[in-house]
DNA sequence: TATTGTTATACTCTATAACTATA
DNA sequence: TATAGTTATAGAGTATAACAATA
């Protein structure tokens, strides 16, 4: 007869998804060429236009490193630089229609995957682990 | 008056989830001057002894990849190749008894995190989670 | 003087291809 | 021949330090 599966301690269980969904979006970014820090900076700038310096902050990037990841995303086509209207020592980052429609398909994709994943659950017991770990996360 | 924060869709809620276990795991490891792959490294060695081409599978990258990772790991003295009992081809990696102190010393802080983000769960809400989660994870 | 961004440098991480030794 | 592992090479990603331009 089959056994039931070790059943997992909640630090355990959290470990565990992390790394299920991480790698789910790994997965739907490498379809693109794209690493996850190249996704995560393609998602920032979904509905943001941020300086060099705030990217820093919103990836937890050194600047240095920002200028180097921009780069490679400008050379894809997938990001555009533009000069701050007032400060003409900031850059201004954003999206390009090209960046637009990849991070567009990579979020649908992996929304997808989310579905897939929740699939066991009931519509029920779905609302109660969303609204569960809502109030898990930081406050916005 | 403070407006409470937009309700997350359940999709969202799971890759926010994701990103802030990721950090503390990333965090806790760097206190350590790992990196995630290096801890994910002596993670999987705390119960098992596998060659280069099994640790490939477990951390799905490629053999040459495994080469310079355990190098490195060696180097600082974490683990230690030698030779398979058997197969005069294969090396089989294992975790020194610095590397275990250190893989264990990540753990215990990151689980001290994870407690802490589960904090404002009572109880009963907490074992809810773990249940609702180990009904989405793939059966070991 | 302080801040924004870039560049030079060094290191880690990763894959591909070619290689050695063993099965 | 096929497999296990290493090495050479190339490129992405990262931080530190030094720098130029602007505030």
């Amino acid at each position: 007869m089959a056994r039931a599966p070790d059943p997992l301690n909640d630090v355990d269980a959290l470990a565990q998804l992390s790394f299920v969904v991480q790698q789910k979006l790994q997965r739907r970014s490498a379809d693109h060429d794209l690493s996850m820090i190249q996704t995560r900076l393609l998602g920032v700038l979904r509905d943001r236009r941020p300086t060099m310096k705030e990217l820093a902050e919103l990836l937890d990037l050194d600047k240095s490193s920002i200028s180097g990841l921009v780069d490679r995303a400008e050379q894809r086509g997938l990001v555009t630089r533009s000069p701050d209207d007032t400060d003409r020592r900031a850059m201004r980052v954003s999206l390009s229609d090209a960046g637009a429609i990849v991070v567009a398909d990579v979020t649908d994709r992996f929304s997808d995957d989310m579905s897939a994943l929740l699939d066991p659950l009931s519509a029920a017991d779905r609302r109660n682990l969303t609204e569960l770990i809502s109030r898990i996360l930081p406050n916005p």
